[in-house]
RNA sequence: GGCCCCAUCGUCUAGCGGUUAGGACACCGGCCUCUCACGUCGGGAACAUGGGUUCAAUUCCCAUUGGGGUCACCA
């Protein structure tokens, strides 16, 4: 059998939803774990609402979550243009095939008309479904009007299919209608544009939302029409917001690119999106190797679910406390323009590197990494107000000097050399760690919680320590 | 409303006839502790309902209920 060959087919709409990066994804893995081929195509049909703006935030939000294609624009490939409104004479011609064939029509009714028959019926009965009456069906003069090319539905018997995740699906014909296929501006309707893509472009295997289910017995109808094989259909539950809705910006982050701005790591996105109607037996977290080893369509849940972003975020942190997840170098990386928006210059991701094992534990994104790596890099570090007010006291001034006193007489700037001559002042002067820890903290730090003192005296340096120390005990002192 | 689909803790899920129904997030306690975290230990928390099938149903079948999708010259 040959290799598999998937899509994605966003409409450049506005920004890039996170369940469509889930199709994405889903797509995504099954061609790199069956080495088959991943193609991105556009579909910009509705000229209303795409924008060129758009288009560039689909490619730039792939690009940082590290969903690449194989075919598509600026990748290319054999089956193109990737991009609907460039294929136009395709559907075209394809829909004059099916003329010709008699197996689709060209219909003048106007959408004026149409609405009107459409708006009597519900009149006369509220229940009643309109569907297309077939007014043009059997019309043989080709009057100098504008019309859409619909399609000749039999409307006996059922289509039947298999669905890869949902099972065996089974429609009955009477519920579709001649639908449209070209607009009568020649532009062609989703139904047809997808079909006519995906046939051309050679695609296997369909998987998106199941919002798109309905559209699935009318596509088979016109591969059919084709004589062509229908590839194979997967289709995803639905991610809903938490109160059971379609998700929207109303429930919060839904856009890839709210999840970079506020430090999520690529890598995450993926496991929490993969874990979403997915799953492997009790794992939770997954490198993107291991989902790609790990993903099945038989693994795919029903079910649809509703989005938890506490857990995203939960997933975010293990990637980012787990080194084999992201590397330090690329933490750092990563962190450094979080750093420089706040006003943190002239340190660099090496810098950064050594600093990181203090926060690793603790910081949950990459702007809150930055926010905690602040006070090293900055000087003299932002003082909190109300942290000196409390911590630096006219008592503490004493226990500072001290404290600074003891490190001064470390016999080197380790963290295990600083801590034994602290403890050895301490015992001497008969006074505690909890006494000393939050005016010595605030000292060096500006605020009253920060990573370990001696993993910070240690990055900070003896220089560094010594001197905001000795500053914060005369501010101390003159209270 | 028609058609299609779905149904295990609050949430994401494991389970594919016989389990004390497991994990994770969240929540609540204890421990650890120089702060904040992390970590760790423990706790509460679910098979929607009713019929079948079967020696045995969370698991298979059918209803009911509930939820969702969709009914365009949008995608």
């Amino acid at each position: 059998m040959s290799k598999p060959r998937l899509r994605f087919a966003p409409s450049p709409t506005g920004y890039l939803h996170i369940g469509g990066v889930r199709t994405a994804l889903f797509n995504w893995l099954w061609a790199r774990k069956t080495g088959g081929t991943f193609i991105l195509r556009i579909e910009d049909t509705d000229q209303e609402r795409s924008t060129e703006a758009s288009r560039a935030v689909i490619f730039e939000s792939m690009k940082w979550l590290g969903i690449d294609w194989d075919e598509g624009p600026s990748a290319g490939g054999e089956h193109g243009p990737y991009t609907q409104m460039e294929r136009l004479p395709l559907y075209k011609q394809k829909a004059d095939e099916l003329v010709a064939a008699k197996k689709a029509f060209r219909c003048y009714c106007t959408k004026a008309e149409l609405d009107a028959q459409r708006e009597a019926l519900k009149a006369k009965d509220p229940k009643a479904q309109f569907k297309y009456p077939g007014t043009c069906r059997t019309r043989t003069d080709q009057p100098d009007l504008p019309y859409v090319v619909r399609f000749m539905t039999d409307r006996s018997g059922s289509v039947r299919y298999v669905d890869k995740v949902f099972g065996e699906i089974t429609t009955p014909n009477i519920e579709q209608q001649d639908f449209v296929l070209l607009r009568s501006d020649g532009v062609p309707l989703y139904n047809f544009g997808a079909v006519v893509d995906d046939m051309m472009m050679g695609v296997t295997l369909v998987a998106r939302g199941r919002d798109h289910m309905i559209n699935t017995p009318p596509q088979i109808m016109l591969y059919e029409a084709f004589g062509v094989k229908p590839p194979e259909f997967a289709h995803l539950p639905m991610m809903l917001a938490p109160s059971g809705e379609k998700l929207s910006k109303r429930h919060g982050a839904v856009s890839v690119s709210e999840y970079s701005d506020t430090g999520y790591a690529p890598n995450a996105v993926l496991n929490y999106l993969a874990r979403f109607g997915w799953s492997h037996g009790d794992q939770e977290v997954f490198s993107k190797e291991e989902l790609t080893q790990a993903f099945s369509w038989e693994a795919c849940g029903r079910g649809d679910g509703k989005f938890d972003a506490k857990k995203f975020l939960a997933i975010n942190h293990e990637h980012l406390k787990t080194d084999k997840l992201m590397p330090s170098d690329e933490y750092a990386t990563r962190t450094l323009p979080f750093l420089e928006k706040r006003g943190v210059t002239g340190t660099d991701a090496a810098a950064l590197k050594r600093a990181l094992y203090t926060i690793r534990d603790r910081a949950t994104t990459f702007v809150q990494a930055a926010e905690m790596l602040d006070p090293f890099f900055r000087e003299p570090p932002v003082m909190d107000d109300k942290a000196a007010e409390k911590f630096l006291v006219k008592d503490a001034a004493p226990r500072i000097t001290g404290f600074r006193d003891a490190l001064a007489k470390a016999s080197e700037w380790t963290e295990a050399a600083l801590e034994a001559s602290v403890n050895a002042w301490l015992a001497e002067s008969g006074l505690e760690m909890k006494l000393v820890g939050q005016p010595v903290r605030v000292a060096l730090m500006g605020r009253t919680a920060s990573p370990s003192l001696f993993q910070v005296l240690f990055v900070l340096g003896r220089e560094t320590s010594l001197a905001r120390l000795t500053r914060a005990a005369e501010t101390a002192a003159s209270r």
